[in-house]
DNA sequence: AACTAATTGCAACTCGTTCGCAATAAGTTC
DNA sequence: GAACTTATTGCGAACGAGTTGCAATTAGTT
């Protein structure tokens, strides 16, 4: 129980709110977006208020539980947190999201390092284009 | 006049809120968020609408004039657009941007060519962090 | 079982951005 | 340069994502 643990270690409580949100976060890889967790959680449970789960997202974050994403110019989206630094490819057609792993950022990483102007926390790429299924659907 | 001239092949007008807004983007090269833009234009006339200012940004971006950025959690912010791709260096302290182009983005990019799942389009890089003026300050 | 503080549900609110529409003004034609 | 056509404006109302204050509830403790 990643959540229970990390829960109690920072002082907060395990509630149902939190539980179902967490539950619908892992259900899946892909990003949602708020209104998504929101339809998923009330799936479970309708009682469950809409800030309610925004709290949760919220407090997540802070735990470094779940990572919050602007990869559109729509609103935010959210995932399980991943350890390493990632690429997000992000298809304009389907609006799907996924994830690349590459050196590249490595490389990027460390040649940011050498230059002393600002010192880097995190990196984020972004690669907007087409993914392979949509690109399909075109050839049709 | 960039802007009178692609106006023109776009069959658009050249009208007083888009003159207004194009000077403000162009008279900084930091990224502004539509607030700034909004108060800088009033400076220059006050009688300019803020909603003739988000439509003046709009099709700015649509003609690739301007770029829109969603750089943190807060609004857009907005930059003259600039040819190549470049990285955003997003300082977490003063919220300051900063540019620099690197070619481990053109890595990157020939990486991403090789895959033949998805089809790039456009790279956008983004580094947290902090930046030397912040740093410095901290340090005194 | 009693207790206490964290958390919830609710509703009202904020804030960035968009929209419908009547009035205005840019670019064109004569 | 006057008349004309239609894009664009200003305005205010509306929107949607996300937040907040508060009384009621509930998790974890004793």
């Amino acid at each position: 129980m990643l959540l229970d643990s990390t829960l109690r270690a920072s002082d907060h409580r395990m509630t149902r709110p939190r539980r179902v949100v967490w539950d619908v976060l892992n259900s899946t890889s892909r990003h949602l977006s708020a209104a998504e967790i929101v339809a998923a959680v009330h799936e479970l449970d309708p009682g469950i208020n809409t800030s309610s789960v925004y709290r949760a997202l919220g407090l997540f974050a802070s735990l470094d539980l779940v990572r919050e994403s602007r990869l559109t110019d729509d609103a935010s989206t959210w995932e399980v947190a991943h350890p390493d630094d990632v690429i997000h490819l992000v298809c304009s057609l389907c609006g799907g999201t996924s994830h690349l792993s590459t050196h590249a950022v490595d490389a990027l990483r460390s040649e940011l390092g050498t230059g002393s102007d600002f010192h880097a926390a995190g990196i984020d790429v972004r690669v907007t284009g087409t993914c392979a299924s949509c690109a399909a659907r075109l050839h049709d």
